[in-house]
DNA sequence: CAGTGGTCTAGACCACAAC
DNA sequence: TTGTGGTCTAGACCACTGG
């Protein structure tokens, strides 16, 4: 092995351990010598090293387990993180202007379905709004949701004219756990209608369900744009 | 405030600071108290603290600013992040069959598009596949995939029969920066007859971009069977 | 049981940005 | 200028787990 510049930090460290992964010095599989002699060999703290470690074994690059040591991975974890904005950030982001229309708000009890994905009581109460995120006045986003008016009963009042029920809720629940789905679905009525799609055309739909304390708050469904993509780069 | 038991890892620290801020203690946009207040609060050193606070920072809960101090999201970043295995892996953790099946294979002068988007020199060659993956003898996943042959010149060679080049490509270059992007779209003839859709069905697209060392090396374009959904929580 | 990673501590210096 | 987070260090103890 060459001789080792002394390293700096962190980042110098994990970008050198990265290096000699993918110059293949240390190959899939193999055994990381131990932090003590990283950080030996690189002239810095125990502590350094580990981070530049754990880094790349969130990263999915590396396996550590204890007494085992740290390999490199055989298959490394592809995963894909994407930032989910609001939609008017979305779309202004893009310098296009953004409008926001309620084109439906009905309150009714929750149907069967979402009182079982939210774990909502029977006859539980939920206010059900239709709205249309438009970019440049053209259509972008059809947002259907759905929100628990027994766990949000300020939700009743509101009118959801001025803005989304998703900057509402955003501003009103202050943190939650989340589940969202991606899938390609065959546009129904209201998105043939308000995305002016034909009936039966791909949508790319986001699906997404929100608790709060352990309560189901909103079930929302958002179809975009003919052509729209998500995307990302790591 | 209540006299605050002593706290004992930077996981009951992130735990307690996730607790104040959705209880509404620290509201969106408040500022916390400085590390080194939090960390005598706690009874814990500056860098427990400064851990928890990192990681809460890095889930795009708070911000960070030197001198200005830490504060919650007024909206808090909405990031998800998908596990996107290999397809055999996928298939098999769900107790199914896994079966590949090679369709196509050919090899020409790489078209305009694909040498645009990986960087490739005019005349350059390709290879190009078309292959199937199937769970319990059900079609799961077209794949539709372009390699580099002047970068990864032993694509022309390998005959992709036993297993499929995505395997054979995480087994070959070692790492690579990547490019993904999901869309709805439209089934091809292609998808139509091997993945058994109507033409014109939505189908659920997965299109991804590899470099290595910046040279591009694969682009591929994974269809997936009707209902496909990918799905994460956070 | 012993080696490895996981974490904590106390102290320090520095970089940045608000004032 | 000065306060805040960003990071490093040296040392320590512990938990898990492979041999």
């Amino acid at each position: 092995m060459l001789p080792a510049a002394d390293l700096q930090g962190f980042r110098e460290v994990k970008a050198e351990i990265l290096r000699r992964i993918t110059v293949g010095l240390w190959p899939p599989g193999s055994l990381l010598p131990g932090e003590l002699a990283l950080a030996q060999e690189f002239s810095v703290a125990r502590a350094t090293v580990n981070r530049a470690l754990r880094e790349l074994d969130e990263a999915g690059l590396l396996e550590r387990k204890r007494k085992a040591g740290t390999r490199v991975r055989l298959a490394p974890l592809r995963q894909a993180r994407f930032e989910m904005p609001v939609v008017r950030d979305e779309i202004e982001k893009t310098g296009a202007s953004y409008r926001y229309a309620l084109i439906r708000r009905e309150s009714l009890v929750a149907p069967d379905w979402l009182r079982a994905r939210l774990g909502m009581v029977a006859g539980a109460r939920a206010v059900h709004l239709i709205c249309l995120h438009s970019a440049d006045g053209l259509p972008y986003q059809l947002e259907d949701r759905w929100i628990n008016a027994e766990a949000l009963p300020q939700a009743m009042t509101q009118d959801f004219l001025d803005r989304g029920p998703n900057e509402w809720l955003i501003a009103t629940v202050p943190y939650s756990e989340v589940e969202v789905s991606f899938s390609a679905e065959a546009a129904g009525g209201d998105e043939a209608e308000h995305l002016d799609f034909p009936l039966g055309a791909p949508v790319f739909r986001v699906e997404r369900m929100t608790w709060w304390q352990s309560a189901g708050i909103t079930h929302v469904t958002m179809s975009y744009r003919q052509g729209y993509r998500l995307t990302t780069r790591y």
